[in-house]
RNA sequence: GGCGCCGUAGCCAAAUGGCUAAGGCAUCGGAUUGCAAAUCCGACAUCGGCGGUUCGAUUCCGCCCGGCGCCUCCA
């Protein structure tokens, strides 16, 4: 089943054509950074994708890149470049953002100015046909010739209020939209049978959706801002000038939001607070951020944003939420939701203690099928696959998910897989662990071990402080025993430590050293706690939880984590 | 003004005309642990308000209150 603006309620889903989709997402308009809300869309789809493929269809997506429009010629104007290169500039951050957040399913990238001869042979046809008239080089769509004009966001033409902007004069009707707009001088522009020019806005949507996926084509989607005008103006330009359906399902996600008072992320309300602050305090600079100001309260740039929270917790936290509905962001929402992203880690390097294999080099089913260990576990992937059946419901396959590490860590505890594992329990625990990963995997999950979360060089100098500081206690303890084993043990990382009146310090150190001064550490809790000497072991456990560093006694051996 | 969406426990968030209203976070017990952490077990909601339809509604309908979106570029 899947939910379909155009008629407001979930369809049984079947395609256009045998065993394959089409699927049309609106991509940006390149003349800015990309920020958070851009990734809604692609994230969704891309589950969507991985999904449709996983239950056996052969998925076709295309993205498209509009790069050619007034904003991007105001862009490129501040900045002194061309409107290509602001373009290009853009494409680069939003195929980074992409790929960070395990976006990756992309077939084609569609830009506007590398279609231009599609845009200009469909808007010819739809003049051909009456649907479009020409005025003073510029190309209007004629709204009173469509009968149906309106269906999907529900309105009429005379309910419309508009008072067609400032091309109003050119137009039959205030309704009318442009489908070429003539150029002024020095603006970029493609010659036309009507002259120089560039596209409107919504036609390079119907010009690259027939080129890439057809007439008809199954699925398209875009934020649910798009409803109106955009995609309403698609319908029209390409059932006017097919005489048949463009798609067969509508699908658009809701919009973040940023607290209960803002309004959506990137927003008007918010471009608007952005214009006035530009006003009021730029004094003239590069100022490439442009329009992005409300970034300077503390918001961050996308990048910024994956870079300290990681893709994958970003890419959790918007699947747990029913794509339709809006979805608060913050960052502190992000960081709550990954909390229970810790289970599942937790969970895999238990896994690889019992059975000394990555959870990461599994090989899960790719299709539809398979079995699971139990009958639990048979019945959390079914309710999982159902969840996906009914309107890609992400939030409550993820329950599923969580249900799933719940019965696998049980049947560690169970049969104490952590002291010995027969090789049947390995086998049955290895099982559980692929469903795991085979249904993760559809939500984009767990695909790869997680970058080391950066600043390790900086964690490495919090912990030597700590280091030193232990040492200074022990040192006044008289707990030479101590002190010396940590010398000691540092020397193997390739850190020196020398005494001087001020103080102790330290020098040396590489990338390696962060894992072998804490796994000095361990050894020396353990040796500590071998000696009754608790004071010590726990002191060094209480330090580290200070810097968020945790330690975790295992049946063999103790792990240590930073959060 | 027109067209829509949302309101489920302290927070986030699913489903559902009647069967235990998922799951996560937090909290409180219990097992486990030298103490912790993790893990497991258990506790923790009558579904914004009012009225209607119904044998029965959180779920359908109407009204009200509260929050939000679109109607202009926007994922």
């Amino acid at each position: 089943m899947i939910y379909n603006t155009l008629s407001k309620k979930k369809e049984p889903f079947a395609t256009v054509r045998q065993g394959q989709v089409g699927v049309y997402l609106c991509g940006p308009t390149v003349y800015g950074k990309a920020h958070i809300g851009h990734m809604v869309g692609p994230v969704l789809f891309d589950t969507i994708k991985r999904y449709l493929t996983y239950s056996g269809y052969e998925v076709r997506w295309v993205v498209n890149i509009t790069d050619v429009d007034d904003k991007l010629i105001k862009a490129a104007d501040e900045q002194g470049i061309s409107m290509a290169e602001v373009a290009e500039l853009n494409i680069k951050d939003y195929e980074d953002n992409l790929a960070a957040l395990g976006v990756t399913q992309i077939d084609d990238f569609p830009k506007a100015t590398e279609c231009m001869g599609e845009i200009i042979d469909f808007i010819a046809g739809l003049i051909d046909e009456g649907y479009a008239y020409e005025s003073q080089g510029d190309v209007y769509f004629d709204v009173a010739k469509d009968a149906d004009y309106g269906k999907l966001s529900n309105r009429t033409v005379t309910e419309m209020q508009g008072d067609g902007g400032g091309a109003a004069a050119r137009k039959r009707s205030a309704a009318d939209f442009a489908l070429w707009k003539s150029a002024k001088t020095g603006e970029p522009s493609w010659d036309s049978p009507w002259g120089a020019g560039r596209p409107g806005w919504h036609i390079e949507c119907s010009a690259m959706s027939k080129k890439l996926l057809g007439e008809t084509f199954d699925i398209h989607g875009g934020g649910l801002d798009l409803v109106f005008p955009h995609h309403e103006n698609e319908i029209a330009q390409s059932e006017s000038c097919h005489g048949k359906p463009m798609v067969k399902y509508w699908a658009h996600n809701g919009l973040l939001r940023k607290d209960a008072a803002a309004g959506k992320i990137g927003g008007r309300a918010e471009r608007q607070g952005a214009d006035r602050e530009a006003g009021a305090d730029d004094a003239g600079g590069s100022n490439d951020a442009g329009g992005k100001m409300s970034r300077s309260k503390g918001a961050g740039g996308l990048a910024d944003l994956i870079a300290k929270q990681g893709g994958e917790r970003i890419r959790f936290f918007l699947l747990r939420t029913h794509y339709r509905s809006t979805v608060l962001f913050s960052e502190e929402a992000i960081e709550e939701a990954a909390v229970g992203l810790e289970t599942f880690y937790r969970l895999f390097k238990r896994y690889e203690r019992v059975t000394g294999k990555s959870f990461y080099d599994l090989k899960p089913a790719t299709i539809r099928a398979g079995v699971a260990a139990n009958d639990a576990a048979a019945a959390a992937k079914q309710k999982f696959v159902a969840a996906m059946d009914d309107d890609f419901n992400t939030g409550s396959a993820i329950g599923e998910l969580f249900e799933l590490a719940r019965l696998t860590n049980k049947f560690c505890e169970d049969n104490k897989l952590e002291s010995s594992a027969s090789e049947a329990d390995q086998t049955t625990l290895t099982t559980l662990m692929t469903t795991i990963k085979e249904l993760a995997g559809i939500l984009g999950l767990f695909l790869h071990s997680p970058a080391s979360a950066g600043g390790g060089d900086e964690l490495l100098g919090s912990v030597m402080q700590l280091v030193i500081e232990l040492r200074a206690e022990a040192r006044a303890g008289k707990n030479f025993a101590v002190a010396d084993a940590i010398r000691d043990g540092l020397k193997p990382a390739g850190i020196v430590v020398e005494d001087r009146p001020s103080g102790a310090e330290w020098s040396g150190g590489d990338t390696a050293s962060l894992e072998a001064v804490m796994q000095m550490l361990i050894a020396l809790r353990a040796s500590s706690r071998a000696a009754k000497d608790f004071a010590t072991a726990d002191a060094l456990r209480d330090k580290l939880a200070a810097i968020g560093v945790t330690i975790e006694d295992r049946a063999g051996g103790a792990e240590w984590s930073h959060t």
